[in-house]
DNA sequence: GATGACTAGTTATAATATTCACAAGTCATT
DNA sequence: AATGACTTGTGAATATTATAACTAGTCATC
């Protein structure tokens, strides 16, 4: 799939440059080469240029890129030089943890607000975020500047809150529920499966030990 | 990149296929087609049978598939018909969440250890893990029959942790730190992370942002 | 037992993505 | 100012992945 001629694994790889780049940046590196930023990522420095290339020309020839200029840049392409406010819905043990996560914030992603069905969890308070009943959702990200919805509900019920989400109006939703949901193609979607991730890891597990096994 | 003529991709789509399988066999269906499979995953059915046909012959022509079977065959090619045991390095907040997840042990993924670098941490015991102190790691990986890793400790001390795993004799990784790990190619390595997903879902919110506005 | 509605597996084709290779430009050094 | 070590941006060449198209079955119904 791809957006305005630019490729989605293209899009994907971005935030890894941009995150590669900060800390190029922390390590008082002024300027980094096509060749030094794949190592650092794994990635050849040819798909590191051609990527760059379906955005402008940010580098110059026999110097490199200028680290802080590149990471700007390209900040700015993926919308991450403003702030993103989002909801959070199911306020378990995964949605408490998701709020306390620290690594959101200083990215510009903050949780404004909570859900949860449970009438014992509403009202109480979490990382400075109140938990509301579910009723309130439509209107609050209809009515607010939410454009993010972060499902961490179980299985049995992530289709039904990820419907009521797009409902309200949200744009893009990062999935927490281990399910393959539904959305239209306006709604922007991402999951977060460490179960699947371990699923597919295990084929290359069991090879390996087959491997050694035939030693 | 493939492993035994099966390309990548195909492997990450299993897991896919045998979760819907289960939820198929759980709602009574014994049958299923490419077709029907393929509009639970939005995936195309062509897809789904060539995906299958790098393994074997599974279902039959007019009819589709066995869904039971299928499922178990599946299983059986990604490693799932057994059990995994991983240990867990990093009990902060994180860690904390996913011993208490409890979507790893209905598929077979065991923490069955626990270590952090904390002496407040070390000897306390969450869902039945016992925090070690790191200083046991090497020994317990290296002797038992653990085989996954999972990291939940801050960015800064990733890198260093992998490293130890790896080293301790860890032949797949689960990595929920905002870095890019270096491990060998003998090493299967998994990154978990959300920041990234909303750093490039962001590209298209913004995308739609703009849409908007020219209306 | 013929018909027709389906569907798997597979080969052929198309679409995507990655890598190569090179012209053009930078810059420190002599 | 010439040399040489680097490095970008890009069109062309490869490689990979996805889709389409077709053959060979299956099975319920008449």
């Amino acid at each position: 799939m791809e957006s305005g001629g630019v490729p989605d694994v293209v899009v994907l790889r971005l935030p890894l440059y941009v995150r590669a780049l900060s800390q190029l940046l922390a390590a008082g590196s002024e300027v980094v080469s096509s060749q030094k930023l794949g190592g650092l990522l794994q990635v050849t420095p040819a798909q590191i240029r051609k990527d760059l290339s379906y955005f402008g020309r940010f580098g110059k020839q026999g110097r490199g890129y200028n680290v802080r200029f590149l990471r700007d840049e390209l900040k700015q392409i993926l919308g991450l030089d403003r702030k993103w406010h989002a909801c959070l819905v199911g306020m378990g043990f995964l949605g408490q943890a998701i709020v306390n996560y620290p690594g959101f914030a200083p990215e510009g992603f903050d949780i404004v607000a909570a859900f949860d069905s449970d009438p014992e969890m509403v009202g109480t308070t979490v990382q400075g975020v109140t938990v509301r009943p579910m009723g309130e959702l439509d209107a609050l990200v209809r009515g607010g500047s939410i454009s993010v919805g972060v499902v961490a509900v179980p299985a049995a019920q992530a289709q039904e809150v990820i419907d009521k989400l797009v409902y309200a109006g949200v744009h893009g939703i990062l999935n927490y529920a281990p399910v393959a949901p539904q959305v239209p193609t306006s709604v922007v979607i991402r999951n977060i499966d460490p179960v699947l991730s371990l699923q597919s890891m295990t084929f290359y597990l069991l090879k390996e030990a087959e491997r050694v096994s035939r030693r």
